[in-house]
DNA sequence: GCACAATCGATAAATTTTTATCGATTCTTA
DNA sequence: TAAGAATCGATAAAAATTTATCGATTGTGC
């Protein structure tokens, strides 16, 4: 209800990839439409929430006694989600998580161009995966030639602030944090807390439910 | 509101970790009190619900003039996320990303025991900071062996299905997915889907905004 | 010792999100 | 070609969540 534009609730929002990956499983098995209700059963959720999170996406309303087309549902997922918009992207710390990130492939999946890591140890200056590691000194300047947009902070912890610090003032917008740690940011900056061991801690409590 | 016990909103469990992270950061500053308007403030939340999320977990109320104290505040988050209670993993799948999780030694604050990897293909077999990487035949009776309830795949897509299946099958009811594929499990069974991809990408969409 | 300022907790209002109900559409099949 | 079954979309109701308001509490400083 902001002013006129979205109008689309971030519970729904945070539904898409969920659909996404259920509908590329249903298309990798050659199906070609499929039901809310069939959607909604799988994916734990009720079948008129599907129908409402799906029609504010959908470019064309799903066919009565056939249901969605899976190819066209899964093209409008992905523009809703920008994936069509390319986006540069570099990892800050090039470390054990650092680098298998920027050996990961999976992102071009989603128009994101991991083009470099950064890392203030010398000895870490190379290349991995075929993807350069420079210093951290270039960053700006690289930062600002590629037009990069996020960076992926994949420091220690005790390492996070500073290096926080270095991706705001070579101007990226977006930081992934893996660091356990909350950043101090100017406003109009977004992080994205990535924290794996909460991850897990959550879905420890999930399993066990709260019995010992 | 499901029998009479929990009666504690899933957005708000939602929110701890976050004000966990800050309170921790505050604690290393040498901070001792700390109102909910400036937990509020810094973490963009109003302070009126920061008031009601802690309420419901603080086992002491907050002193007015000062705020809520931050030590013991840390330690009903912690008790009511349950870090106290330990929970112990596996890895399945020694590509880059399960190296460098098993490497990674910060799930031990959180009440998480990492104890080991698992791997398809021998080559992978052997130990990855101190821990071990065993083949995958021995994942039922070592889960069994070590209760496990929490299993971190990190193959590659196109063997998530059938790794999944082995994890289900060893017993294990908690998996935390980082494969990009949705997971047929039986119920009863805990998905957690952390998709890179995906959470940069909705970190993009943050950072552009809806602009190009 | 007393007025003041800061903060909390509780109740109430507004908003958002989820769930339910129902008529309309469209394909199948006899 | 007409009846029937399955599915959709829209509207309405219910539930949950967020935001606002207000009196109560507790130190501080004069």
């Amino acid at each position: 209800m902001k002013n006129g534009e979205t109008a689309v609730s971030k519970a729904t929002v945070s539904r898409m990839p969920a659909y996404l990956r259920y509908l590329k499983g249903e298309a990798g098995k050659g199906v070609e439409y499929v039901s809310s209700a069939a959607i909604a059963k799988d994916l734990g959720l009720s079948a008129v929430g599907v129908r409402k999170d799906l029609a504010l996406v959908s470019s064309r309303p799903g066919k009565p006694r056939f249901g969605f087309e899976i190819k066209l549902l899964i093209e409008d997922i992905e523009k809703f989600l920008g994936y069509h918009r390319w986006t540069n992207a570099v990892i800050v710390g090039a470390g054990g998580l650092g680098r298998a990130i920027l050996a990961y492939e999976g992102f071009e999946n989603y128009g994101i161009h991991v083009i470099a890591a950064f890392d203030a140890s010398p000895a870490k200056v190379g290349a991995v995966g075929g993807k350069p590691v420079y210093p951290m000194e270039q960053l700006p300047e690289i930062a600002r030639r590629n037009h990069i947009r996020v960076a992926i902070l994949t420091v220690p912890r005790s390492a996070a602030q500073e290096a926080c610090d270095e991706i705001v003032a070579a101007g990226i917008g977006a930081i992934m944090n893996f660091a356990p740690v909350h950043l101090h940011v100017p406003e109009g900056v977004a992080v994205k807390y990535e924290d794996l061991a909460v991850s897990l801690a959550e879905l420890c409590g999930e399993c066990a439910g709260n019995q010992i």
